[in-house]
DNA sequence: AAAATTAATGTAAGCGCTTGCAATTGTCAA
DNA sequence: TTGACAATTGCAAGCGCTTACATTAATTTT
């Protein structure tokens, strides 16, 4: 079935009368070649069929013009979106995505990281910061640029691009703080391996800290990234006593899942019981009320830190972190606990 | 920065006081090396921190193992958990995911298969049928063997993994005429270049046919895909006189804007408008009522999909086609047409 | 018109790995 | 002990491309 016998770069040279140095070069640099070589060298590719091989190029070149890409999962609105504008972005500058997931495991992600490295990626996104430093290390010596996405630092080693998770979960309590609501209810996704889970639930703590409410105003549940675990888990907070007035989630999917259950208790949303979700992703307007949240400019994000890799690997140098600013969006799914 | 001398083959021979092919085999086929040996070349291969080059090993070795796949987007539920689980499939096996997409866009998407092919993916996933020959016969040519998901038809010389679009949407259809509907609306994805658009308005069609109900009685409106569209769509169609008592639509997230939109119209679903969806993604639960719609068991076509192409890498030989059966989900969004 | 530049091409040495084949070592029956 | 055979290992020829350097052709300068 297979034809072992692709033309190459020799038998192109052949048919165009020139030497297979000419060839590359009107291939990789054809502003260095003759006008009338070069359309002689093209006639002879379009006539063969001729498409380089990419492992000798790569072996040659000692560059492979692929970006890897680790996240934990491509089956969510926001990676997803966010990977669909990074990859349009890389592509558009002539390199290919190689993706891998890491279904949030720390040591898959390990794994992946290495393999993609082997596969003969020359940059990778990375989202987050939570992971080993042998890995930094390990992309260090091989001297691999990464960005770090969805999330931000300050001064850090680390080219991030993304926001800082803590302020802006922090706006978000502080909104609610000030509505009056002072027994709180959170849902957040699974903070464990999870830097941007975690400095969201930070945030939330610290504006009550500055609101004065105690801490135990707070009752906080951890759940997986599934919407119906959020429903048990508001189940269990509307049945503390006194019962929370308002539910921060940790994100869209999670406060989604906390509307339809509150709901289906016959409760209403706001009037009874606020919710607020994190990433403004399409379910926030479907659901009803529609979700007050955080947006986060998921394309941007995912087009920026294509930008800052491809000038890493040109440069050879590290670029300086992008912050980007969420927004809080405010629809129907907050509004003033009752008296 | 970037360090330019990591340890080759040859500096883990000589590590290992073997030759190179020893040094080789002991990665590639253990079994043929001598147990000592072996241990001797896994422990210079740890204390070098040695990685296989990958150029030089697809070069020499004339595989990637490597996968690719195009889909039109990865912003989108649909094609994001399919995906996922076909990438969780070939990392399994060893092989990387290649992901390119192509907006929707047939040129894109023959440029991105070259583009795939070029970097060395040695079997690729397409999303339908709809594409030049000329492709078909570009993989062929080079031995690519390659698998159509997200669609089905019996006899044929390709290896599709799907589903029949075309059935299951007269399916669904029939389901509505025996309801008693015989004003129908429908708003579609865009056919042009989308097969399984196509076959599934086709598929309406033949069910009026055979239920006797006059061409004219379908009204149908092509959107893009993005749910405000379709808000449009139905608004247009709730404007003919007489005005459709269901709307069929070919994707969920059509079904959730038309919904939506006849909600905010002061309408009630289902009982002033009924409403179908299709693929059973997470949103048809979301949205209220919950979407009647057919559901497509994306992450199992996802996994069939990955192990039909690793067979056929494998045994050279062209897989069977696998046939899923899709299932109508009934919710609330359906329901008998008022009198 | 010859010399000095500059532009275009060719030559050939790798890039790091795999693998067919040859050489070596070890094992076992006779 | 020896020869036959199997199990290991080494040798070395590529795989198809890029690129530093050398060479030749085309232009410009004086």
């Amino acid at each position: 079935m297979r034809n072992h016998s692709l033309p190459t770069l020799e038998d192109v040279a052949q048919e165009a009368r020139v030497s297979t140095a000419t060839v590359s070069r009107s291939l990789n640099s054809p502003d260095s070649v003759a006008e009338k070589t070069l359309l002689r060298v093209q006639a002879a590719i379009r006539l063969l069929g001729y498409s380089p091989n990419f492992g000798a190029r790569a072996l040659a070149a000692k560059r492979t013009n692929t970006i890897g890409a680790v996240i934990p999962t491509m089956d969510n609105a926001i990676f997803a979106r966010g990977l669909q504008a990074f990859q349009e972005t890389i592509s558009k500058n002539g390199s290919t995505l190689l993706v891998a997931s890491s279904s949030y495991r720390l040591e898959l992600e390990e794994e992946q990281i290495r393999t993609l490295v082997a596969r003969g990626a020359d940059a990778i996104l990375l989202i987050g910061e939570n992971r080993s430093d042998d890995i930094y290390e390990f992309l260090a010596k091989r001297g691999i640029p990464y960005v770090l996405a969805w999330n931000y630092r300050q001064n850090s080693d680390h080219c991030f691009v993304g926001f800082n998770n803590h302020t802006a979960a922090k706006d978000m309590a502080k909104k609610v703080l000030n509505l009056g609501h002072f027994k709180i209810g959170m849902i957040s996704g699974l903070t464990h391996d999870n830097d941007r889970a975690r400095d969201r639930v930070l945030g939330v703590r610290e504006a009550l800290a500055e609101h004065d409410i105690p801490a135990e105003n707070l009752a906080l549940i951890e759940v997986p990234y599934e919407f119906e675990y959020a429903g048990d888990a508001i189940e269990e907070l509307l049945a503390n006593n006194p019962r929370p007035t308002v539910v921060i989630c940790g994100n869209d999917i999670l406060a989604v899942g906390a509307v339809k259950r509150a709901k289906s208790m016959g409760l209403r949303v706001p009037e009874d019981i606020s919710i607020t979700g994190f990433d403004d992703i399409e379910v926030s307007t479907i659901i009803e009320p529609e979700l007050t949240t955080v947006h986060i400019p998921h394309r941007k994000m995912g087009r920026i830190a294509a930008e800052c890799l491809l000038a890493m690997r040109r440069d050879g140098s590290l670029s300086p972190s992008k912050e980007l600013k969420p927004i809080i969006i405010e629809r129907g799914s907050l509004c003033e606990p009752r008296k």
